[in-house]
DNA sequence: ATTATTCAGGACTAAAATAGTCCTAAAAAG
DNA sequence: CTTTTTAGGACTATTTTAGTCCTGAATAAT
């Protein structure tokens, strides 16, 4: 069971590369050689992230893509939501309307938490923890977590 | 973006049908009608959560499904392990061999936290919590979870 | 024994989601 | 006005997933 798609994945890749140099701006071309993936992925990809308002584009020569907020300032979560939609366990934790298969089903309450807490916890890793070397801290992203839930 | 597949799904709604009357043993015929989910489909399901050793059956007149352990001892993370196989935030997170893609990837660290946090949630939840009308205590998974993590 | 019932195993089909490519247009710079 | 680069979206191919079906084996009852 696989939580993102390669889209999303490749869009980490992309962002958190961006994310090193936040000033500068990169083209398509130079992003698909330096993260070695296809180019028009990699331009179908950017195309999403600036769309969502994570990037920041420019036309013309000199054009290119670069990061529309401090990299702290843009979480997984978003990333993934320009890529794949909305974040959810189940068909039901998305719909408002209560699932259907009504027979069987208030059942799932634990699941929506279990939800939550996996959406909480991908919006607070930003691009910023992602181009630390070693990673230390979710301790952070797991204390809110406890909050929201309990 | 979904976490769980639809057959996933239903592996939960199904094992927790049956983990109302543990000691009962059901028919598929007699749960799909139950769940109101097309008999093929849970006899596919039930016979994956029996492979994975989280049912047990019987053939014959009389025959069936029960559950081979106690609710409390079935995690959530089993029956979705028994229908969609391991869980995994990318494919990265399930290699051994780490990411091909060298370049701008050892990132990641950050989110196989995530994904850890994850799973211990989903084992944390078994089948006995499932049935609980309201759910209250998943506070007790988050502190297992953030003592593995922390 | 024979028959009815029920699971076991796996092949197969159909449908949907996903990934990936490509084309045409528009903006900017020189 | 030509080159560079993104914008938007159509399109195709591939892979996954869901769902169905068939044949065989175990069990129980008559």
């Amino acid at each position: 069971m696989l939580l993102l798609s390669k889209l999303a994945d490749y869009a980490i890749i992309i962002a958190s590369y961006s994310a090193r140099e936040p000033q500068q701006t990169y083209t398509a071309a130079e992003i698909a050689l330096a993260v070695n993936i296809a180019l028009p992925t990699v331009q179908k990809i950017l195309k999403r992230l600036n769309q969502a308002g994570l990037l920041q584009s420019e036309r013309g020569p000199h054009g290119g893509y670069r990061l529309a907020k401090r990299p702290d300032e843009i979480s997984v979560a978003q990333i993934i939501a320009a890529l794949d939609g909305p974040i959810g366990l189940t068909e039901c934790s998305l719909a408002e309307d209560h699932c259907q298969k009504a027979k069987g089903c208030n059942i799932r309450s634990n699941l929506s938490l279990i939800n939550q807490a996996l959406k909480i916890a991908l919006e607070a890793v930003t691009l910023a923890d992602m181009i630390k070397p070693t990673p230390r801290e979710v301790s952070i992203s797991l204390d809110s977590l406890r909050a929201h839930v309990r």
